[in-house]
RNA sequence: UGCCCGAUAGUAUAAUGGUAGUACGACUGUUUUUGGUGCAGUUUGUCUUGGUUCGAAUCCAGGUCGGGCAACCA
């Protein structure tokens, strides 16, 4: 966890609350997600915030599905959701939906109609909004704004019947069509949806509004800190003005400015898109900012906690860095992912001298950053071996601490060779190259006296299994493809995605679990993919390693 | 050209009228059997113009810039 910080302004508001004896001391929050995606970074965000601040104040959190509009919301996503705020770390107290308040919120309507505060309105939706005016200019009343109470009730109690078709009427507050706020301007209550809803079934054909759904959902569940994103504030009076004239728990509202990273896309409807349109694999691709995206691509829970901590909490618009996020998994990953050999890029290394068709054993730490090293795994050496093909270089400018004529490297955990020979095939590539190695080199145990800069990995051939690796990059080449000019899927990074079919892999790695992080020394971290068979092993790579001489070579 | 929100290093975020700090990034150096990690250090900032005050990032006024608001979406 992160030292103590200083308090964000939703907590100064809350201890101020509390201080003040409001609510008796007492703080409830609410998780309230639409069914109708997947959540991402950005709901972790607010899920931490919410959750973060009720286990902080000693409250509770509710879990609430916004579920008001049945034709966008599936149970698929209630279940994924469920999941991924479990799999967060974080637990409710009472899983609720927006549809239990179904009856209740129609009573809420008929009151407001009988205290000649609410009107069925005939017009089509474009009479609406054309009558609602500009921001710059009044609204005008429909010909229906004045029906009686009477009438009203007769009319909004056969909408609930079914007794019009979809679109032909709405509900609607009777508020003020000339307020500088268009959400005040007689704002929609209730439409008529004939549509099948996940839960109510076929019970309803009225169907009620976020604006008049949320705010009596956050006052029925007596919620104190209704916590919620910027673009709301507009929203707020309204909120508050149903709230009192229904005479119901006064729940506050308060905006923080959602997250936005760069190089992705952050709205349900642009992730949507991508997975329709088959330009990801799914919602839960490696490459997605979903959380069963990151999930899947090797993120633990505790590094996407802390981020969100990290990122803190304020009201200005924001675009994080993804530097941020990869900081935190690899603080994460480093102090458990366990260390493993691969070579992705394979050129064979022949050690002249190291008897043919003989082995060793050779042992590696799993971890250097625990104590006694994490234990060590076994590892199978032979007189040849498959090194990395950048790790030689035919003319090795002075810095490069690697394998070239003539120079020398230490295996990890394994000897110290010299570069003696290589030998090209017809194309005028390296095929194989020849080394002898210092038996008083070998590690643990080196009595040789040779100190070399460089140290490589390498799997022996004799002994090396096979895995498919998956290496991911930054979804979108800009940093911000919303802003970009014509649509964001321009911009899509078209090597998002590479896939390296026959990776060498030491021995000990047919044994990976998936949910475990691996770092492959020197490449990155890595976990198991859910395709991963043990006929064909899938690692997908998490993260790089941060690798100060890609700088190097960046810069010359 | 209405109403609302905001503006502190490259990116975020503190300082709540009294020394502008922290994290990430970038850059140095150091350690290292991962060019990883660790450690040490450097760099860069209060949108602007006035005002109040002994003192302003903070309070006030004007301006500038950015964002939001006119879905039978949430």
């Amino acid at each position: 966890m992160i030292e103590e910080r200083a308090l964000n302004f939703l907590e100064e508001i809350i201890e101020e609350d509390i201080s003040n004896g409001k609510n008796n001391g007492r703080v409830q929050t609410r998780f309230p997600p639409e069914p109708n995606g997947y959540l991402h970074i950005g709901h972790a965000k607010s899920i931490c915030l919410n959750f973060g601040i009720a286990q902080k104040y000693n409250g509770k959190t509710n879990l609430r599905f916004d579920d008001t509009n049945p034709s966008t919301e599936e149970t698929e996503y209630v279940d994924s959701i469920r999941e991924d705020i479990h799999w967060l770390g974080f637990e409710w107290d009472k899983e609720l939906y927006s549809s239990d308040y179904f009856d209740q919120l129609y009573d809420f309507a008929v009151t407001l109609i009988k205290n000649g505060l609410a009107y069925v309105d005939d017009s089509t939706a474009e009479e609406i909004a054309a009558a609602k005016g500009t921001p710059t200019e009044p609204g005008t009343p429909t010909p229906y704004r004045d029906r009686s109470i009477d009438e009203n009730l007769h009319l909004f109690s056969d909408m609930k019947d079914g007794k019009y078709p979809d679109g032909a009427k709405v509900l609607r507050a009777k508020i003020d069509l000339e307020s500088p706020n268009m959400h005040l301007r007689d704002p929609l209550m209730y439409r008529i949806k004939h549509a099948h809803h996940h839960r109510t079934g076929n019970k309803w054909c009225v169907y009620p509004m976020y604006d008049f759904a949320h705010g009596q959902s956050d006052a029925i569940e007596e919620i104190t800190h209704s916590i919620c994103t910027l673009e709301f504030i507009p929203h707020r009076p309204l909120y508050e003005w149903f709230i009192n004239k229904l005479n119901v728990f006064p729940s506050k509202q308060y905006e923080f400015a959602r997250l936005n990273m760069n190089f992705t896309v952050m709205s349900k409807r642009k992730l949507l898109q991508l997975v329709n349109e088959k330009y990801v694999s799914g919602w839960d691709d490696p490459r997605m900012p979903t959380i069963s995206g990151l999930r899947r691509r090797g993120y633990t829970p505790l590094s996407i906690r802390n981020f969100c901590e990290r990122i803190g909490v304020a009201k200005r618009e924001n675009l994080i860095d993804l530097s941020l996020l990869e900081f935190c998994i690899r603080e994460d990953l480093n102090k458990t992912a366990l260390r493993r050999m691969v070579v992705m890029d394979p050129v064979k290394l022949v050690i002249t001298n190291y008897p043919q068709g003989q082995s060793e054993i050779m042992h590696g730490e799993n971890n250097p950053e625990a104590e006694n090293g994490g234990g060590s795994r076994e590892i199978p050496f032979s007189s040849e071996i498959w090194i990395e093909r950048e790790d030689f270089m035919e003319d090795a400018p002075k810095k490069f601490f690697r394998l070239g004529p003539g120079l020398m490297v230490r295996l990890k955990n394994a000897y110290i060779v010299k570069c003696e020979n290589f030998i090209k095939d017809e194309n005028g590539r390296i095929s194989e190259i020849h080394c002898t190695y210092i038996p008083e080199s070998k590690s643990g145990s080196d009595t040789s006296g040779i100190h070399v800069k460089g140290t490589i990995h390498w799997v022996s051939v004799q002994h090396a299994k096979t895995a498919e690796i998956r290496l991911y990059d930054r979804l979108f080449q800009v940093e911000d493809p919303s802003n970009e000019d014509g649509d964001f899927k321009e911009y899509i990074n078209p090597d998002s995605l590479s896939v390296i079919k026959n990776a060498f892999i030491e021995p000990d790695l047919v044994h990976a679990r998936p949910v475990l992080g691996y770092q492959f020394i020197r490449k990155g971290y890595f976990t198991m993919d859910i395709d991963s068979t043990p006929d064909n092993l899938v690692f997908n790579r998490t993260v790089t390693l941060k690798d100060a001489w890609a700088k190097e070579v960046k810069k010359s």
